[in-house]
DNA sequence: GCAAGATGCTTAACATGTTAAGTGTCTCGG
DNA sequence: CCGAGACACTTAACATGTTAAGCATCTTGC
């Protein structure tokens, strides 16, 4: 079998590893998580958003999100209300307080990822990104069935 | 700022989960868990570990590794001892319902990892392995000093 | 030798990932 | 209407990620 350092699962694991220890120290002089700050750049960007579509945004799961959407409220970050049209639906908005948050921590995250694209190169980075993409794109089709053992997978149907 | 949904840790996010979640029904079927099967894999490869090398070669933290390694234990998918030159050290091989386990695993695991070799190309697959390992070496020199908020952080000093 | 610090590992505590089950609301056929 | 099923979360339960603290052992300087 192949060496399982060099397989396809870790070498994205590593890679994502040494991005996100650039950032944590100065997430976490802010008490911010990861997750958190993803949460608020995504609900920066808008108005308004529900709490499935921006599950699917900031790529979290259902229960994921809801805590982290109960903490990010009992903090004053974010405001919550209900859809008028249909009393299931969560609507969340990012708070004043959470963009004055925003506004501190946001030269920092941006002098990190300037001086990560400054190491890596830009054109590289560029590449990279389109090439995360494109296997992105690639598996999403490729669904094995959860039947056999090794039992018949689809083949590949991405053009 | 930009949009953050384009960001390289969420590419590398998106793409990572795309990957595992080709694997991980198989796994199930198996009662195990991407750790475990991490640490079944490295075992397999070698004789005997200590623990500190198995979580540095499995990429884990420290604690998952002691957990996961109590857990492995009591399923007797592996065996323990303690070094004799240094009674703290641990060490750790697998056993032989643990390399039975893995004959039953690892056709189904290379068969998927064949079709995703095969669906994005084995050429693309191993430049994109590359740009991930530059990746990583670029930014394993790249440590912003821990103090100043956006405060200068070194340059890139990676040649 | 022996006390102070370093080292290897484990435990603890909290946050998230992941799946399943629970709760309230909506929709639609009858 | 209204009851069955779908839908949008939320809660629960268990495993891991992450940091800090704890424990046993080793090493070093004196």
């Amino acid at each position: 079998m192949r060496e399982f350092s060099r397989s396809l699962p870790m070498s994205l694991l590593r890679a994502r590893e040494a991005v996100m220890r650039q950032f944590r120290p100065s997430l976490r002089r802010h008490d911010l998580t990861e997750q958190q700050w993803r949460i608020l750049r995504a609900l920066a960007a808008i108005e308004a958003i529900e709490v499935t579509e921006l599950a699917r945004t900031a790529f979290l799961l259902g229960p994921s999100l809801s805590r982290i959407l109960r903490d990010l409220d009992a903090r004053g970050l974010i405001e919550r209300k209900t859809a008028k049209t249909d009393l299931r639906r969560g609507v969340v908005s990012i708070s004043e307080k959470g963009l004055k948050l925003m506004e501190v921590v946001a030269p920092s995250s941006e002098a990190i990822y300037a001086a990560i694209t400054r190491c890596y190169g830009a054109k590289r980075l560029a590449e990279l990104q389109d090439m995360l993409g494109t296997l992105e794109a690639s598996l999403s089709g490729l669904e094995f069935a959860d039947e056999g053992e090794a039992g018949g997978g689809n083949e590949c149907n991405f053009a």
